[in-house]
Formats: structure tokens, sequence, C-alpha cells
DNA sequence: CCTCACACTTGACAATGTAAAAACAACACG
DNA sequence: CGTGTTGTTTTTACATTGTCAAGTGTGAGG
């Protein structure tokens, strides 16, 4: 990822192109995961750009209401970002938390038709499986791996 | 609702029948809607039966493990639960924040074809549509009626 | 009626998100 | 390249939501 082609991207996006947001923008592509505000503040701190935790709150505000950024659906708690290309869905483990990326059968935004009698528009639809992860299913230690994520 | 027919579904379930669970799972039922625990506690309060936030926690965590009420997945933030016998998915308005349920196409747990890849077991799958909903659209105040929701 | 396991309460705490104001930096313009 | 404006970042304090642990109370079977 190239510092010049984030700079570009925020600026297309109509932001001003800050290093914070490089920096944040720049972690997420790169990861490819799913991450919480804190857990970006401490991955940010590790690679020697320590931000504080209002900015990066702001920033993944600002990124998400630029489209450059999605966030995650994965119930009550914490919020999970992510700079995911293809629109996707999640499965979330209900012994571990683990998130694990679906993929939607349409590739883009889904399920966008409307029920009938609902006078509302719809400009997202995320879905969000519960079950058992494989570890947790086969009786492995529960508890473990809790910040872990696979993606498919 | 008779407080006998709590009493009963409880002990059908599993639980002990305490003054508390009835009160928590006859206010879910009765009011139809979607409430954070500490709606709870403060309508719990309002019509004479205050219970500290911890209980509502345990008692909410119990029933909905007892499959007596569902969790409603409206995204980050607040958890809200509701004893709807029918299964659904919901409408959250980005501007206000109302949740309205949207009826599920298959009238039982869907999706739950587990995608091609995955080793996992699912259980569940709840949809979030996210837009804005008619009074918002319209331009109406925004953040009115942040704590309001609507059934369809 | 007695007993005991389960449920409730209390109080402190952890995690997550928000508000407001002051210092700072991007970038358009000359 | 310098400069000013405006949007961004930082700091501090706080609100909300959920959890832990220890002690008290109570449902329900005997």
């Amino acid at each position: 990822m190239q510092t010049d082609e984030l700079h570009t991207r925020l600026r297309e996006s109509g932001l001003r192109a800050t290093r914070q947001r490089s920096a944040v923008f720049g972690l997420l592509r790169d990861s490819g995961g799913h991450h919480s505000v804190d857990d970006l503040v401490g991955l940010l701190a590790d690679s020697g750009e320590p931000l504080s935790r209002m900015t990066v709150y702001n920033v993944v505000s600002d990124l998400t209401g630029a489209g450059l950024l999605m966030q995650a659906d994965v119930g009550p708690g914490r919020a999970l970002y992510e700079a995911s290309e293809t629109w996707h869905h999640h499965f979330v483990c209900r012994s571990c938390g683990t998130v694990i990326d679906v993929p939607c059968a349409r590739g883009t935004k889904p399920c966008l038709d409307v029920p009938p009698g609902l006078d509302v528009s719809i400009d997202e639809a995320q879905v969000i499986y519960r079950g058992l992860c494989h570890a947790c299913r086969a009786g492995a230690d529960p508890l473990e791996g809790r910040s872990s994520e696979r993606d498919t």
C-alpha cells in the first residue's frame, strides 16, 4: 500500500489527507481483518504511530461516512471496522467470539428490496450468523482466541 | 398476561419462577417492543417493581438462554431484548435510531444454509437493515424519538 | 416447616463511546 | 514559497453499558 495511493483515495472521497487517516486506513487495508477502535489504537502505537483514542473514533467515523470503511455488524458490544472492497456478512461464534467473513451471495449490498408496508428507505443490509465455530464445536477450550479471527 | 401463565412458562423452561423474572418477562410480552436493559430497569421501577441493574442483566440472559426472549441485533452499542414469538429482523434508522420490526420471509429462523467452505454450525441468522425512516427521510427533526419505536 | 441450591442485591470496576475546547496542520490562494 | 482559513487532532472529563465477586434472600422439594 503506497502512501500516495492512500492520500489520493482520501482526497477523492472529499477528505483531507492527514497522517492519522492514512495510518488507520492503511492498517485496515493491509491487515484485511476486523478491528475495534481500541485494537487499532494498540496496533498503531506498535507500528510507531500513536494516536489518541478520540482521533481513531473520529477517523473511523469519517472514513465510514465516506465509504472507505465499513462497520461490521457483529452484535452488541463493540463496533468492528474493516476496509473490505467486496460486500459480505459475518459469522460470530457464540462461544469464543471469533468473527469469520461470509461471502455475500449477491456480491453487492443485498436484500435492498424493502418489504411491503414499510415506509423507509434501506441503503444497506447485513446478516449476522451465530453458532459455533469449528474449534468450539469440537469442544476445544472455549474463551480461547476471543480476539482472533479468520477470513474465508 | 396472567401471573400464573408466566409462572408456568418459566417453570416449563427449567427456570425458577421468581417475582423478578415474571416482571421482566411479563413487561416484554405486554409491551411487545424492544427494550435495553436500562429501559427495563426504568420501566419496572415505574410499575412498582424496582430491580437492580445486575438482576435485569441476569434475568434477560437467563430467559434468552431458555429461549423465552430473543436478543435483537441492531448493531453495536446497546443490546435490545424482546419477547417475540415469530422470527423477524430489524430495520434501524441511521438518523434517529428507531427500530422497526421487519417480518421474515420464511417465518422461521432463516438462512441457516451454511455457505460452502465454512466449517461452522449456524443456529441463527439475523438481518439488520439500515437506512432512513419515514420521518427522517422527510427531513423531520432528527434525533427526535431516539428511544421510540414502531412495530409493523 | 426446613433446608439448600439457586437467585437477587450491592458496590466496585472495566470497557466502550461521547462532549467541549484548545492546539495544530492541510491546502487553497496569492 | 509564505500565509490564513478551516477542518483535524489532542486532551480532559464524563456518560453509558456491561461485568465481577461477595453476601443476603427466597423458591420449591422433602
